[in-house]
DNA sequence: CTTTCTTGCTACATATTGTGTAGCGCACTT
DNA sequence: AAGTGCGCTACACAATATGTAGCAAGAAAG
């Protein structure tokens, strides 16, 4: 899903890139709280099939934001500090929706 | 590619779901700046194929993030204030990719 | 009026990606 | 030895994206 352009070289691209896959963002939003086992972490989303989890989760471990630990996978260091502009984000979306009904 | 489930209902989701799409993020980052007609708009996005992306600006407009204006697609009103948390993102995927290199 | 641009966008065959179910191999507990 | 929960894989099927060609409409120029 990542597309293999020179672009992909500057970090926000890569980021982008990564961001933009399918149930990237849920993951990590997912995980914010509290470390889940790979099956939890299926069930809070909607029971993703487990062939694009590992893989996603493959993903994130190699781009170094998520690790798996013995309490299960978790958001490391630099992703934690990702949770911030999460919550903006969700801010900023319930302001959205609310616009939307108008 | 949005799944359908009842959490869709919560603002979060609704974004995660969007922005989890692909060229989506791509596309709100690259009309950051200025208008871009469509086929300006296909060129920074890597000569996306024009399908998705009538598809995905069909979304956007849906979402009231992005419109069509004489100068070309732009971003709303309120998509305006979802920059500087993109700006965020950014900033905070050089130090991402700093670390990433050791 | 007609030719020539450029616009947003569609058609469609092909390739890539995701889904859903079943279940493996491993480490524990009982 | 039998059961439980773990991370994860296999694989047939369905959904989505890609890439190329080109259409219809509007503006500009001859």
């Amino acid at each position: 899903m990542p597309n293999n352009n020179k672009k992909t070289q500057r970090p926000i691209m890569a980021l982008l890139d990564l961001l933009g896959q399918k149930w990237v963002l849920r993951i990590i939003w997912e995980l914010r709280d509290a470390p889940l086992t790979f099956r939890a972490l299926r069930e809070r989303c909607d029971q993703i099939s487990p062939t694009v989890l590992n893989q996603r989760l493959s993903l994130l471990r190699d781009a170094g934001l998520v690790e798996l630990t013995d309490d299960g996978y978790q958001p490391t260091r630099p992703c934690q500090e990702l949770g911030p502009i999460l919550m903006q984000l969700s801010d900023w979306s319930k302001t959205w929706q609310n616009a939307r009904k108008d």
